[in-house]
DNA sequence: TTGTAGGCGTTATCAG
DNA sequence: CTGATAACGCCTACAA
C-alpha cells in the first residue's frame, strides 16, 4: 500500500549533512544537543531538501494530531441556511491557525451516528480535543466525553447542561430581558415567541427567562417550538396571527424563521411595524436588507469562535478552564418594530 | 511529551487474546492468515477491550490520513454571508463520511498563506487530497499543486484554468445563455450585470458569455465587477440606475448582492420589476423570502460537493478523473423580474 | 557534542 | 495457519 513518492525524510536529510538521525532531530526543533555549526548546517541542509515533518509520524510520536474535531449534524434543509455555523468555523479556524492548528470536520445525519463518531475520535486519537454544538437536555454526547479522559471538550452550552465540563456560552438570560424590557417599554402586552427547538439546551434557557421575565412585569406571553427552518416559521407565525388576542409582538429565535414572518405578515396583510413588531435573536446581514429591516440581537458569532478556540488550545495544553460566559448582547434596532398602535 | 491514557493497542488485544501481534492484525482487518476460530475469538476481545486503531499509526503505515483538505479564504466580511460554503461543505462531508473520510479546514487571510498551507500539505502528507475553490486566472495554487504528484487535486472550475489538473465545474455560460435569454424574451433591451471579481475564473467565463451572448441578440450590455458584499452590490446597482440610459434588467452574480439590489431600488424609488428587473446568479433562502421574491439560477450546491467528494475519492484511489461539468441549472422565476415597462 | 537504539501502533513480509 | 521481524518517520533517553 506504500507507493509513496520522493519524501523527504529526517535521514535523508542526516544522510546529506553527514550527521546522525538524532542530531538533525535536534537541531530542527531547536533543542540542545548539537553544536551551533552543526544546527546551522542541518538547517540549511533541510531547507535547502525542502524537509517538512511528516504529520503522521510526528502525530504517532507526539501523540498529538493538532487537529480539533466538530461534527455538523444539521437536517441539511436547515444547515444551507444557516449562518451561524458559517461564522462559528471562520472565528474557530482563524484562531487555530495561529498555533498551527486545524480544524477537522466530520458530518452526520442523526444523533446516534455523532456518538458513533465521537467514539471513534475518543478511541482512535485522530484529534486532540472536541467542539461540541447545539447541546441538548441529557445530551449523550456530554455523558460519554465527561466520562473519557483522552481528549478534552468544550461544549457550547450553558453550564447547566455541559456536567461539568467546560462549557462557553453566550448570557441567554441577559439577552432575553433586553429583548423583552425593550418590547415591553414600547409598549406591548401581548408578545409571543418562535421558538428553537424545545430540547436544545439555549432553548430551555431562553424559555425560562422568557417566562420569568413576562411574568414579572405582567405580559401575556405565548410560545410556540419550531425546527428554525422557513416553512415552520411561517406556519408558526400564522397560527399565532390567528388567535383571537393575536400578540402584537413576536421575537423568532433565528434569523430565518424571522424573515418567513415577514412573509407571513404580508400574506395576511398586517403591518410591520404598525400591528405587529418582529425582532430576531440571530441577527445577520439578511436582517440588515429585507424590507423592512428586523431589529435584532447582534451576537458577534465570530468572536464566539475565536474565544471557543483559545479555550480548546488551553484545554489541550492541559491548563484547567472555567465555564465562560459572554456577554456581549447588543440589540440593534431597525424598522420592524415599534410602539403599539391601538 | 506521551502522557497518554490506557490506550487499547494491537498488542493488548493480542495479549488477551493469547495470539500473536500479527494474527490480531490480520483478524481484525478481514484478512486470510487466521484460523476462523482464532478470527472470531480475537474479535470478540478486541470489541470486548474496546479496541480501534490508532489513526496516526495506521496514517503513518498506510501514508494516508483519510482526510480531504480544504483552506476557507475569504474575506470575513464575506465569508459571514456566504451560503455557498456551508451547503458546499454539507455534500462533501456527507459524501466522504460514506467513505470514513474526514474533511481537514484551515483559514488563510491572504493567498500567500494559503500557498504556504498547501506546500506544508505537499510535503508534510497532512492529507490525502486538496480541492481548491474559488481559482482564478493564472492561480498559483493550481501551478503548485500541478508540479506535484503527492498529493491529488481537485479544482472548482472550469478545467481552461486548471492547467491539466481535475476540475469540476458547473456550466457557466450555459447558465448565461438561460439568463440572458429570458431577460431577451422579456423584452429587455439594456441590461448590465453586476459580477464578482474579475481576476476570478468564473467570472471570466461569465464576462465572456454575457459578451458574446449580449452581442449577439443586439443588447446593450454593460458590467460592474464588485466583490460579493452588500456595500459593493449597493454601490454599483446606484452607479448603473444613476446612468443616462439605466439598465432595464441587473444580473448578479450573488444572491448577497442581489438583495441589496432590492434595498439599493428601494432607496431610490425605483419600482421592481415595473421599472427594473433582478435576477440572482445564487438562488437561496433569501431569494425566496425577500419582498420582492428574486429570480435566481438554482445551482444545486450541495449536489456539487457531492460530486466533488466523488471525484476526490476516485483521484485517492488512484483512479484518472477527467474534469466534469455540471449542467443542471435552473432558473427559479419569481417576483422580481417581467416584461420592461415603456 | 555526537551517534545508537528503542518506542509510538500499525501493517506487511517471511520464515516456521 | 501462525508468529517473529522489519518498516513507516519522528522523538528521546542513553551511551560513547
Amino acid at each position: 500500500m506504500n507507493s509513496e513518492r520522493n519524501r523527504v525524510t529526517i535521514s535523508d536529510v542526516a544522510k546529506a549533512s553527514g550527521v546522525s538521525n538524532s542530531a538533525v532531530s535536534y537541531a530542527l526543533n531547536g533543542k540542545a544537543g548539537v553544536s551551533s555549526d552543526t544546527r546551522q548546517q542541518v538547517l540549511a541542509v533541510a531547507q535547502r531538501m525542502g524537509w517538512r515533518p511528516n504529520s503522521a509520524a510526528k502525530a504517532l510520536s507526539d501523540a498529538a494530531t493538532h487537529s480539533v474535531g466538530m461534527i455538523l449534524t444539521y437536517a441539511m434543509s436547515v444547515l444551507s441556511v444557516e449562518s451561524y455555523t458559517t461564522e462559528l468555523m471562520a472565528g474557530l479556524t482563524a484562531e487555530l491557525e495561529r498555533k498551527g492548528y486545524s480544524l477537522l470536520i466530520r458530518s452526520s445525519s442523526s444523533h446516534e451516528y455523532e456518538l458513533t463518531v465521537l467514539q471513534e475520535w475518543i478511541a482512535s486519537g485522530a484529534v486532540d480535543a472536541v467542539l461540541v454544538l447545539n447541546v441538548e437536555l441529557n445530551d449523550p454526547r456530554i455523558s460519554l466525553l465527561q466520562s473519557q479522559h483522552r481528549i478534552p471538550a468544550l461544549a457550547l452550552c450553558n453550564p447547566m447542561f455541559s456536567q461539568g465540563l467546560p462549557s462557553l456560552s453566550s448570557n441567554e438570560s441577559d439577552a432575553a430581558h433586553l429583548i423583552i424590557d425593550y418590547l415591553h417599554e414600547l409598549g406591548h402586552t401581548r408578545i409571543a415567541r418562535v421558538a428553537g427547538p424545545e430540547r436544545l439546551g439555549h432553548t430551555f434557557i431562553r424559555d425560562n427567562a422568557f417566562m420569568e421575565e413576562a411574568a414579572a412585569l405582567g405580559l401575556q406571553y405565548s410560545c410556540l417550538h419550531a425546527d428554525y427552518s422557513p416553512e415552520d416559521g411561517l406556519r408558526c407565525t400564522k397560527r399565532l396571527l390567528s388567535l383571537p388576542h393575536a400578540p402584537t409582538a413576536i421575537v423568532y429565535d433565528n434569523d430565518v424563521m424571522a424573515l418567513s414572518a415577514l412573509k407571513a405578515s404580508n400574506d395576511m396583510g398586517i403591518a410591520v411595524p404598525e400591528a405587529l413588531s418582529i425582532v430576531s435573536w440571530d441577527d445577520s446581514f439578511m436582517c440588515e436588507v429585507s424590507v423592512p429591516s428586523i431589529t435584532a440581537l447582534n451576537r458577534n458569532v465570530v468572536g464566539t469562535g475565536r474565544l471557543a478556540a483559545q479555550l480548546i488550545l488551553q484545554l489541550i495544553e492541559g491548563k484547567d478552564v472555567d465555564s465562560v460566559s459572554e456577554t456581549d448582547n447588543e440589540l440593534v434596532f431597525r424598522e420592524s418594530s415599534g410602539p403599539v398602535h391601538k
